[in-house]
DNA sequence: CAGTGGTCTAGACCACTGG
DNA sequence: CAGTGGTCTAGACCACTGC
């Protein structure tokens, strides 16, 4: 457990004065505090984490300060506030948002048509880093990989193909069923079978021609333009624990994004 | 000038109580009020807004109130706090992030080169908005458009092609010499000289072959994949004020996007 | 009705900037 | 040094949820 060590000193909090290296302020070193609750999974995706007033008593803050550490975690999507209720961690599942991080729409019609959407796995293995794998996803050259590769239709229409790279540490027992089996976000399965959270991602995307397999498997001309995709997701404290190269059809949907 | 209506009526704000409709917070009403001050020039851009204190006897509500407002101006970008100075309105000059709206990066080196970076015009015209361009403007089939077409170039290398559609009105007397003569981003030349400040804008990202005029301008091959980007900036009161459908060529850039 | 998050206030003090 | 934004507190009351 830190040391809490409150900079504005005025009715001294909680333990004993260690050296402050640099100046943090209390809501930061809460937000710390209940960020490390969260990464040791204390609270569940889903599950409420304790009231404002609780966790000022525990840290010997005022709720203010509680309030304002709670009110970054839920600026990045740490967490979510539901008034009258309480405030719970995040997660994939039961979003209202069902794909969190697909930025892929239909050009007609805001959302996705319900079940509409499809996936096939077409392959599911393991094998040892490549050079430039492991170093995407911070892990030594030859270290155990697993390796998905599936076909996301729509309507029918088979729109998504992608690779996904996960550390064969931390998702052992991956297998092609248990991927079929589940129904919903496949982020949902790595929190639910995993524990592994995803918090945040970043995309490099191109335009590339489709090769002779690519346009196979989504049933367009061999040199058909396709959005590549290259998606890097992080887990808390900036892991990065999952690499996908995924290639979009782009004559029926497109890639949208908010610039603010 | 608005009636501001507490909803907690403590010590009873500023002047006639009105029907309230729904429930606005204090701060939304500052925020709104601080809002319309922007938009109406007020305040203009890279200038300091009154400090908390003056806008807090202004609005006769307390300093935390108004903090709050700001606070929520600031997460959207229409004002930068600093500390020890004050607050300023936004600004697409004089922002360390040179392009904010630009996602484009080279694949090695996080920035872009300074200075190596080229625009041509190459033209420049009015005409009477076709019914596409005007649904996305908000504006009515025939009204006035400036279309201006443009190569971005990157150490050398002609990287995007695209064309700028701007409301007649809004833009009068734009010209490809005002354009060239201009240094620093075109979006800061749209605040000085037009008092036109845009504040977010939308994205729809697909990939496309090129076709043979932009493969000549873009200087590769036709039929090789381009990045299509069609952007609709607004400003105030999301207002669309721009359209832009540039190609990007991907081949030593690709667009980054941070997913939160 | 009790418990949660949400708003608002008033006041004290700190960190940073500039003259 | 005065003025700005930034932190922290304590307390009152409101809006929403569910028992």
């Amino acid at each position: 457990m830190a040391t809490i060590s409150n900079p504005h000193a005025d009715a001294a909090a909680a333990a004993a004065e260690a050296g402050t290296p640099a100046f943090s302020p209390l809501y930061q070193q809460i937000k710390g505090l209940i960020l490390q609750s969260l990464q040791a999974g204390e609270w569940k995706p889903g599950e409420a984490i304790p009231s404002e007033v609780d966790l000022a008593v525990r840290f010997r803050v005022s709720q203010g300060t509680v309030r304002k550490a709670i009110d970054e975690l839920a600026a990045d999507n740490l967490v979510v506030r539901r008034q009258g209720k309480g405030t719970f961690v995040a997660t994939h599942a039961e979003q209202h948002v069902q794909y969190r991080f697909l930025r892929l729409k239909p050009d007609s019609g805001d959302e996705f048509s319900e079940g509409a959407t499809q996936r096939t796995i077409l392959d599911c293995r393991r094998q040892r880093a490549p050079a430039d794998l492991a170093r995407l996803l911070a892990l030594r050259a030859g270290d155990a990989l697993i390796q998905v590769r599936r076909v996301l239709s729509f309507d029918d229409a088979p729109t998504i193909l992608e690779d996904i790279w996960l550390p064969g540490a931390a998702f052992k027992g991956l297998s092609a069923e248990r991927l079929g089996a589940w129904r919903g976000p496949t982020y949902a399965m790595f929190e639910n079978e995993f524990g592994v959270r995803m918090v945040r991602a970043q995309e490099k995307i191109r335009a590339v021609a489709a090769d002779a397999q690519q346009a196979a498997l989504l049933q367009v001309k061999p040199g058909s333009p396709l959005l590549s995709v290259e998606r890097v997701a992080f887990t808390y404290n900036d892991v990065p624990m999952e690499l996908r190269r995924a290639f979009y059809c782009t004559s029926t949907h497109h890639y949208r994004n908010e610039l603010n």
